[in-house]
DNA sequence: CACAAAATTGGACAGTGTTCAATTCCGCGA
DNA sequence: TCGCGGAATTGAACACTGTCCAATTTTGTG
């Protein structure tokens, strides 16, 4: 078959990624595959090569579109809040993680090859998530610095971070850890804390 | 050809773990290959899956031996240190994680099977780690519970964790930030203090 | 010395990412 | 309206992967 135009570049591209998204929310990342993602779509594995220059580049398509999603969800959990916003934000990073195990694993999964940059499109989109933390630890913190308060936001995302992962590779509940939610907070207030006092 | 003997069971295995490692360190978890394993050490492929039922066991094996030498990397750099051991802790954390790239990172990489539960063995091995900051804590904060300092050691390894992931996948080093050591260092000081407090 | 069991091989299978010649079609210019 | 260049699409090819297993050879034991 040659030429079809059922769609145009635009089109496939968002074909692809939504596709694949799916994909990796099913099934995660070491079953991932660009050929099934053709197959489901209808078209062949030289159409995705078409459009996406490798694998890679799809996988950072996929995974910007989570950052995406991701940074939504934080801001709809975060709307209805008045007091309290840091729980809200922890929980909201928790509970993305948990609903959607998959997505949020292969972020960390996916590592670019060696010399291949993010695009920059990817790249600030993906700084969105950052961007609601430092807002939130300004209305906390006035009158610190801008350069203060990201140091402290990736801190706090870090702290945050490594919680999650081990709540979700089964570290915590191994050794009878029930409410890792509730550590990771008292490790973001305790910083939190500890800047307003400094 | 057939049975050749050159080697006793152990003998093999330990063959095989040792020349998996040394190709994980170099090469890395995507590019990890049994049949790549098997050459090097002048084997084919079936004699590697005759000793490990799967890949992911001989992962296993591999990751398992990247702890024990991060357990005794660990205690080395703790055995000169006589005060401000938190500090030697973190910074130890950090050193082999950028010594030993690869390798540190393949812990993290391996996601068993579902169902596929750790080998007591190397579970227990595993937790050699945790041990050793368990034990920092408890002379830190005599007199609490058992309980209460596992607690805690964990949350402080994870909050090291995400530090040291963010510094080693670029995302510090892409927003100026150069002493991540310090941040996860200064988290696990509040964290500390504030168990003293309580 | 014979024989069962263990070890070792390498080919087979189904899958992967990637490349690319061949084919088909679209849009544009004449 | 026709023709043609370039873009889109395919699917076969290549080199690789993990996994399995029949065939072969050797070992240790009875």
């Amino acid at each position: 078959m040659g030429r079809r135009s059922d769609h145009s570049r635009a089109e496939l591209r968002e074909l692809i990624v939504a596709e694949g998204h799916r994909q990796m929310a099913d099934h995660g990342f070491a079953r991932f595959s660009a050929r099934q993602v053709a197959r489901a779509i209808g078209y062949s594995v030289g159409t995705v090569y078409n459009i996406f220059p490798s694998l890679d580049h799809l996988l950072v398509a996929i995974n910007t579109r989570t950052f995406a999603l991701w940074s939504e969800f934080v801001r709809q959990r975060l709307e209805g809040a008045d007091e309290d916003r840091i729980a809200v934000l922890v929980e909201a990073y928790f509970d993305f993680a948990r609903e959607h195990t998959n997505l949020w694993m292969a972020i960390y999964d996916h590592r670019l090859p060696e010399g291949m940059p993010l695009p920059p499109e990817d790249d600030a989109s993906r700084r969105e998530l950052t961007l609601i933390v430092i807002r939130e630890l300004a209305a906390l913190l006035p009158g610190r610095s801008e350069h203060e308060i990201e140091r402290l936001a990736r801190s706090l995302i870090a702290t945050v971070h490594g919680h999650c992962t081990y709540a979700l590779n089964g570290s915590f509940e191994l050794m009878g850890e029930t409410d890792p939610v509730g550590l990771a907070l008292g490790r973001a207030r305790e910083a939190i804390a500890a800047a307003k006092a400094a």
